[in-house]
DNA sequence: TTTTAATTAAACCAATTAGTCTAATTGTTA
DNA sequence: TAACAATTAGACTAATTGGTTTAATTAAAA
């Protein structure tokens, strides 16, 4: 049968949490609160908070992975559009969000970056291996000739994934996703082979 | 002769502050500490620790609007070559930080955008004065042929400028300039005429 | 069924948080 | 110089922080 709690949802309620609010802004308490545990029972599953935040990091992480490679694995598109297809998914889902959102990894790299080398290593590590998910397609492109090929897959991959959070970042002050959609538009005709 | 402490020294101090640790990690006690100033003197200057760090916002959206002027007069370059030199600055400076610094509006707008909507205000104003200013020159270039038509010249500098600021985010992380170099060299190619 | 380990539960702790208060002192102005 | 306002000073407060502890309970293994 198990036990009461599952680390699962208790890694999921640190994931909506932190998204929104950021890592030093939220007690453990609040985390507490939302996912209706004692202060022991988070303890018997995580050691810290840090330790929590590396978990919910990971975890997010992976989530992240299959979804690129599902709209990366679409053949039913070239893969330009599927590329396309994946940003303009993103721009949706942080409409939906009200723009409150954005990433967890940009967050809290942002946030704890330059504090947290423990932490830095994690998301470095994670938005590494989405980089790489991405320069594959790239390349794909490119040897279809539809993305230029005076640059390597890898920096093309890792050019979207700067603009994209920089863009996120712009939007979380502006509360609009007008230039979300013109950073789209623009990026894929500069990138276009 | 004026009293002992001054207001435009403690915003400095909260600047390198912020700047290097971010908002809700940083106490008034470490302010306090480092200007070397008692309690009832700050709340003095300032009646919060949200208001200080507005002040701190508009005084570094200040600055900066200096510095970016100082650079996109340069009558030595063309506009175009003016604007590659603003961001090879950047670069510079963000080197010598050795990568912990980055940008004090970049990081005060992630990490609060979404929470305190006075400092996504402030935050978005000070953002919006210094991409008017790059658009400025970005406008000079595209009239000279240097920078392509196809997009508006605030378009061209809102891009630059969340490009800029999502490679700082990356760099928080990767503790290198190699991918910000990169970054600019790319940027440029795309945008020129 | 007995033993053992994992989990649940919440009271408790030391340190820190932003902010207040009162008194002494300093500078400015009438 | 006298009166007044601004500033300096730091002890104090109430709330919150991340984390510990101990006891009760539950599940799994022998």
């Amino acid at each position: 049968m198990g036990y009461k709690y599952q680390k699962k949802d208790i890694l999921q309620i640190g994931y909506d949490v932190f998204r929104k609010k950021g890592y030093h802004n939220v007690g453990i308490n609040e985390i507490l609160k939302q996912a209706n545990i004692p202060k022991g029972s988070f303890y018997n599953f995580f050691k810290s908070k840090e330790d929590f935040a590396m978990q919910v990091i990971d975890d997010y992480g992976e989530n992240n992975r299959s979804l690129i490679t599902s709209f990366l694995n679409n053949q039913a598109l070239s893969p330009f559009n599927r590329l396309k297809s994946f940003y303009q998914s993103l721009i949706d889902d942080n409409q939906k969000d009200n723009y409150l959102g954005s990433c967890l990894l940009n967050t809290l790299a942002n946030e704890l970056g330059t504090q947290n080398k423990l932490i830095a290593t994690t998301t470095d590590k994670n938005f590494l291996s989405w980089v790489y998910l991405i320069a594959e397609c790239v390349k794909e492109a490119q040897l279809l000739g539809e993305i230029r090929n005076d640059y390597s897959s890898f920096e093309i991959a890792e050019y979207l994934h700067a603009g994209c959070n920089g863009v996120y970042s712009r939007m979380k002050v502006t509360h609009s996703k007008a230039f979300m959609e013109k950073w789209l538009e623009m990026s894929f005709e500069f990138i276009k082979g």
